[in-house]
Formats: C-alpha cells, structure tokens, sequence
DNA sequence: CGCGATTTTGAAAGATCTCAACATCTGTGG
DNA sequence: CCACAGATGTTGAGATCTTTCAAAATCGCG
C-alpha cells in the first residue's frame, strides 16, 4: 500500500498538456514565475537545477503519509494533490489542496504531520530535504520566498476555518465552486465558460466538512435555484459569478479571499 | 472606537507578573528563548533591542483592525490575543489565539487580513514595520525563525480545522480543554491542578464554531459525566488528562497535537 | 443592594447526517 | 458491441445534533 514507485502519469487532467518527461529546463519550466524558486538569480537556479528531478503520481496515489520521514520536499509542477488530516475512527478533513506552484514539505521537520494525496495525475519538481535545507541557509531569495508563500497558506487556512465553523452547506459549496471556478479561469475565455470539478462529492464532503450526500443536495439546489449550471456530474458553469459569490457569503466588494 | 492609545494595564492575568514598565532588557526577557529572536546572536539581539518598544492593551481592546495598514509588528510578552475572522451579518470565527511568546503582523504584507483583540490584559514588544523587515533581510536568524514559526502556525491551525470541520461540540469542547489545560500546566505543579479559562463562552464559542448555549451545555454534561470539575465558571480542573484526551478524539498514543 | 454581563437550562425549530434505494458512469471482458 | 461490475452520484425519510428563542440564575462590581 506504500507504493510510490515512479508510475507512468495518466494523462494531464490539469490542462497544461505538459508531462514531466518533456519538462527539463527551469528557465522553460511553466511554475518558474510563482514557485519557491521564482526569486531566484540565475545562477541560484542552477543550482537548484543540478539537484532537482520529477516525480509522477497517478489519481488517488499516495504521495506522503503522515508520520512519514520527510526526504524530500517539491514543488507541484502540474495536477492538483490533497492534504488530509483524519480521526482514527476513520472521519477526514481534507486541510488544503496543493495546486500548481504549490509547495510540499517542510524545512526543518523530520516528520511529516499530515496525509498528501494525488488527486489527479501529479508532476513534482522534487529535491532532496537536506540539500535542499543548505541552499535555504545560503540563499535569501529562496528563504523569503518560501516564508512568503506559508504566509499565504497561513492566510488562506484561516480562511477556511471561517468557513468551516460558520458558514451553511449551502454557504460551503458556493465558496468551493467559486473558489475553483476562480482559479480555472484561464484569461481570454469568458468567465462563465465551463469548468471540470477535479473532487469527488466525498472529497468536496472532507474538504467542506460535509457528507457527500448533503454536497450533492446541496449542489442540486444551487442548480434548481439557477446559480450554477451542471453540465456533467464533474462540469459546472457559474451565468453570474457575483451572485454565486453572494451564495457563498462573501462580501462582494472584498477581493475573493486569497 | 478605534482606539489603539497606551493604555494601563489592569492586573496582568497571565500570571508572569509582570507589567511593561518591569520589563526593558532582551536578556531579561520572559520570552527570550521562544520567540522570533530566540535565535539571534548578541549583537543581532542589540539591534533588535535599540528598536523595539512595549504597548500594553487592556481586556476586550482591539490590537489590530482588518484592513489596516501594517505598520508594527510584535511578539505577545504576556496575556492572550484572539485572531478573529467575520462575515457581514455578524457571524464571527476565531482563528488562532495568540500566546506569550507568539508574533503579530506580517512582514512583507500591506494590510492587515484580520483582526486581533486583546482578551487579558496584554503586553507587546513591538518593532515597526520597516526596519524589521530590514532586519529580516539581513539577519538570517531572524528570518529562519520566522519561517518556523509561520510553519508552525500552519500545522497548527490545520489541527483546528479537522476540530472545525469534523468533530462533534462535545470533543470540540473537549479538546479546547484539553489545549488550555496543557499550556496553563505549570512544571512543578500536579497535572490535575485547577486552571484558568481566559475565555467567555460566547469566545468560546467562536474559537469552536458552536453557539454560546451548546458550549455551556457540554461543559454541563463533562461535569456530569465526571470528566471534569468546574470550581467557578472560569476555573475548571481535569482529574484524568487521558479520559479528557479520549474525549476530545485525539490519539492517545499520538504527543498532545501541537 | 442592584445593575449589566455572563452563564445555565429548557423547549421547539432547523440543519445536517444516517441509512437506504436507485441512477449513472466507466472501463473490462465476453 | 454489449452486458456487467464497481465506483460515483442522486434522492428520500427519519434520526440526531445543534441552534434559536426564551427565561431564569449567578457573578462581578460600583
């Protein structure tokens, strides 16, 4: 059951069209702009070039397991991966999706203290916990970046935890599909294209801290009530996006959280 | 109402005893050894010394408002902060507490995306803004803790939304005990002393996502159920951790979650 | 002592979950 | 190409948990 075995990617389900074999150079790499290393001088990558290698992980394989030692660290290069946290009676909470960018690991910790799962096809940019650690104490852009973006993620898990505490179902689901609504929208198309859902109801349900059953209720009242259109189980469309940000509880005039 | 003047402090309830006007010297420091200067050399620490300045806040007074502009930073010296989160219609969700020794504000960061309160009486050592960050750039030991401790943060608030999202009011309550209990343990003391709670229940409440009636309740049944003793309705004491700990659904065999 | 804030408790309403049945989709093997 | 099996998704009905609304008790303090 531990199987992390390099496996060949199933196609891309993330749309980049991008396998990991046909990925090489950093300066061509498509995160190098929002990654870790996108501070980096050029010299700096180079180094971190020398001692990086891709990894790729098939839908529902494991990619860390709580308690695991930490070899390595990475950065998600395309694929979107699930950070759960679970009871010993079984319940789950997924704790945060790891899209592209995206980093894993953690610096100074021997231990990992939570699940990471594949939840599509993933690519990873990986590199090795203790080179890794070395050239963050002899690079600052590499450290500032990488304080930069678990600021991010501090932020953006606060957020959710507003979410989880206080808002309805229905209130859940809106935020969830108008957060991946947000982030799939690819510049130049309109904004009420259609877009695929890579959960399932039961991961929707771990992230949200639902039931599948009620995020489907819920997902077939927003469509009975007009706010979203469900093509296909996995295919949504949102005809108004400030009235599904009203679904969701968000104050409008805010920047959508994070 | 947005009052941020130097305030006295009413009697410090954090129990350190100590008020600003008793504290000046970095070697003397309560939190010295845990804060974001805990790793900083002598000559680091002078510096850190020649900027820094104590403000003090009393009960229930606002410490940063969301939306403001980040012009300090500061570590908590003594007392108990909340990390607060809200919606439009008045619905409010916790988001961390801040401890002795944790910090405030983000460098690199404009706007503040909370808001913090003081819950006791609190002190603070504050820096502003820019030459901290300044700092940062050049004192990597300051930066490296800061990375840990934002990590840290990250762990632990993504414990709080498994609590958040899938336990039930009896172990949400449960566990906040349990971490309250544990972080109010004096080494010295026995493990089954009487503790404080800095907490309304109406804070409580919006520290666990439950209403102020369902926390009041399942402290009621705790008692009944003989898992703890409620001298006042803020002194509570845990004759066996362990039964608070099942209680709360944690591992048993698992260190107390962060 | 008396007032406002906090806490407790009760009863009913409401939201979500649980259990169950059925529908749909997808990939496999006949 | 179709039938089938397993995974995924939908829907219903009743149970359960938490909230809401309301009243009363207690605490802290001037």
């Amino acid at each position: 059951m531990n199987d992390r075995s390099l496996s060949r990617a199933t196609p891309d389900l993330n749309g980049s069209g991008l396998l990991s074999e046909t990925i090489g150079k950093c300066s061509a790499c498509p995160i190098r702009h929002r990654a870790v290393c996108s501070q980096c001088a050029p010299d700096e990558l180079s180094v971190l070039e020398s001692i990086k290698y891709y990894r790729t992980f098939a839908p529902g394989q494991p990619i860390v397991w709580r308690g695991d030692r930490t070899e390595h660290v990475a950065s998600v290069v395309s694929g979107v991966a699930a950070i759960s946290q679970s009871m010993e009676d079984g319940r789950t909470q997924m704790v945060g999706l790891l899209l592209s960018s995206d980093f894993i690991g953690r610096p100074g910790r021997e231990f990992a203290p939570f699940d990471v799962n594949a939840v599509t096809a993933v690519t990873l940019c990986c590199f090795r916990r203790r080179p890794f650690e070395r050239l963050i104490a002899t690079t600052p852009n590499l450290a500032h970046r990488l304080l930069e973006m678990a600021l991010d993620e501090l932020d953006a898990s606060r957020d959710w935890m507003l979410l989880l505490g206080r808002k309805t179902a229905r209130e859940k689901i809106a935020s969830l599909l108008a957060l991946i609504a947000r982030r799939s929208h690819v510049t130049g198309q309109p904004k009420t294209a259609p877009f695929e859902l890579p959960l399932t109801r039961e991961m929707m349900g771990n992230y949200l801290g639902l039931t599948l059953e009620t995020v489907s209720r819920q997902i077939s009242a927003l469509r009975a009530d007009g706010i979203i259109n469900v093509d296909s189980s996995r295919a949504i469309s949102v005809p108004d996006m400030n009235r599904l940000r009203r679904e969701a509880g968000d104050d409008p005039a805010m920047p959508p959280g994070h």
